[in-house]
DNA sequence: CTGAAAGCGCTAACAT
DNA sequence: ATGTTAGCGCTTTCAG
């Protein structure tokens, strides 16, 4: 009940008489110490309780705190959670904590976020950059030695490492699936902003893919959203247009969502669709989700050995790593339904 | 490229020609000072780039460290991803910055990342138990005021606040649910192992609807899993029974989507299922998925709360607050293959 | 093998 | 309105 003070090494000391830095010496494993004073001071220690304060000690030695800081827009995102959990594996194996906050994909949130991880002197900085977030306040930091990697997007306004995905090829590999399917119009529904990074590259793959085909770019087949509703009523808008598309390319997987809830309710079940990302229950849909996978642990793991790395003295020039994006061919990329109309053009 | 020294408040103080106290007290908006002097000071800070240290703020102070320290099992489920986002969400209006460890269900690991906790003198705990995590190591720290709060299950070895999900009366709604639709075997899979406290809430949940019901509590009827496989494959067995349930309640999330799964693949649309926590896609699943969602903002916020009350000075004894469930019926618990079975009893 | 003194970067408590 | 001194809890440096 009482507030009493916590032990000191000083309080250590006085227990056991000798000075702090022969405490300091045993519970470091710093140079010599008898083993008989070797037991009395971790007998001390046991009895009081002390546990070193890691703040004193960070600051008498100088160096960086023995902390890592992370931020992502969404925590609540599995994406992310399972971006996070992967750093922290790699990071902790180095003693090292992980700091952790949301952004909430603001730019001034993410900004007081990182100020808060530098003034705590984080050992590294890892950053999913939120939408119009600049970085360019990070070049002090880093010309002094900090290493800052960027997350699923690239940062602005600094050249630092970064892991994304290969959404561009990603996503190429999805459409290109699709029109070896047969489908000759094929729908685009993506994040907003529509020049967020990841929307832009994974569109930059639609294109592509279509271009390789020889296939027209239409725009009023490429829409975007924020949320799983949203993207459900862009999906209805799609499907009831003139020419409507036939089949269907999620850009993430809240897009993923909203576009399968909304095909459900429709009862379509002759719209081909290919999700970027995967989702727990894609499996098990009727049909089956065709996806593009990401790997967010191979990203977290990836970024966190990059960083480390730096902080070992890696000098050699900043790099973008891209984590492999996979293909799963389901159900719902080659339907029967349509498989009869799609003959015509191929098989006679 | 060179890593020089961050620059400190002396350094400022000898940029301007002040004492470093005059620096700190602008910057702190401590005590008086003259708008000149106030100018200059802003204007050498922004020059040098400098950032007031932390630790060196926080260990002069005296108080504890302006950290939170959070426990989870793994912060790629979302339930828990969600739990960490609303607590972020709290203790940052407090100035307060999240620090975050898993512990991967691993006693050792929970008690090695909570150790690091207090040794960086975090200003409150929050921690999901680990399964078979002992917290008495916690009574000294507590007693010398630390605020500790458990989350979704109460901790070992100590009296102290926790938050968890009403999951007896959430499953008891389930269950009676199913009763009501006139089934009268019900299969239950839980989580593993079978102490660990959120299986036997939910248990017992199950077992007070059957007993309310006058239905006997058979225990080959009750399965438990750690994977989504192992859940599906307890589905198999279960209905391969000689008498089969001709309803299941899945106890989390994790083995809802092992039983939907299976369901799924076997064909099997006349078992009727309730899952005891949301699932993204449950609504577009066909049929639509009837669960009993619990709420994790509402359980991080409130185990945030309980910890800054604390923190504040309430010293009312420990208390367990239960975040209610809400039972949301869909389509899976409401089966109309099985309505002609079950009107024989109830109708004619 | 051990200890005393100095100092990390900052602020509390007194000066002035 | 500003400066000085001391000291937070620890480790470094230099002596023994």
């Amino acid at each position: 009940m009482a507030a009493n003070r916590r032990p000191t090494l000083a309080d250590v000391a006085r227990e056991v008489g000798v000075s702090a830095k022969t405490v300091s010496r045993v519970l470091n494993e710093d140079g010599p110490s008898s083993p008989e004073t070797r037991e009395r001071v971790l007998a001390a220690v046991a009895k009081l309780g002390f546990q070193p304060n890691l703040m004193a000690r960070n600051i008498r030695v100088g160096g960086p705190d023995t902390t890592v800081g992370l931020v992502v827009p969404d925590l609540g995102n599995p994406f992310f959670g399972t971006v996070a959990g992967a750093i922290e594996d790699v990071v902790r194996a180095r003693g090292l904590t992980l700091l952790m906050g949301s952004s909430a994909e603001d730019a001034d949130r993410e900004r007081a976020l990182i100020q808060t991880f530098l003034a705590r002197r984080v050992s590294m900085l890892m950053v999913v950059p939120a939408f119009g977030a600049d970085h360019s306040h990070l070049k002090a930091p880093r010309a002094a030695g900090l290493p800052v990697v960027f997350l699923d997007r690239p940062g602005v306004g600094l050249s630092a490492d970064c892991v994304v995905s290969s959404n561009r090829t990603g996503v190429h590999e999805g459409v290109s699936h699709l029109i070896a399917r047969g489908h000759r119009r094929i729908g685009f529904i993506g994040d907003l902003p529509a020049n967020l990074y990841t929307r832009r590259e994974r569109l930059a793959g639609y294109r592509s893919a279509l271009a390789e085909a020889g296939l027209p770019y239409d725009r009023a087949l490429v829409s975007g959203a924020h949320t799983q509703e949203e993207a459900a009523a862009e999906t209805t808008a799609l499907l009831a247009r003139p020419q409507p598309p036939t089949a269907l390319i999620a850009a993430n997987n809240i897009m993923a969502l909203g576009v399968v809830a909304q095909l459900t309710r429709a009862g379509r079940k002759d719209v081909a669709l290919v999700a970027f990302d995967d989702l727990p229950l894609a499996e098990v849909l009727e049909p089956a989700l065709t996806v593009v996978a990401q790997d967010p642990a191979a990203i977290g793991e990836t970024a966190a050995r990059t960083a480390l790395a730096r902080l070992d003295g890696d000098r050699t020039r900043a790099r973008t790593h891209m984590v492999p994006t996979r293909l799963v061919v389901r159900g719902s990329s080659d339907l029967p339904h349509h498989a009869g109309d799609l003959g015509r053009h191929t098989g006679g």
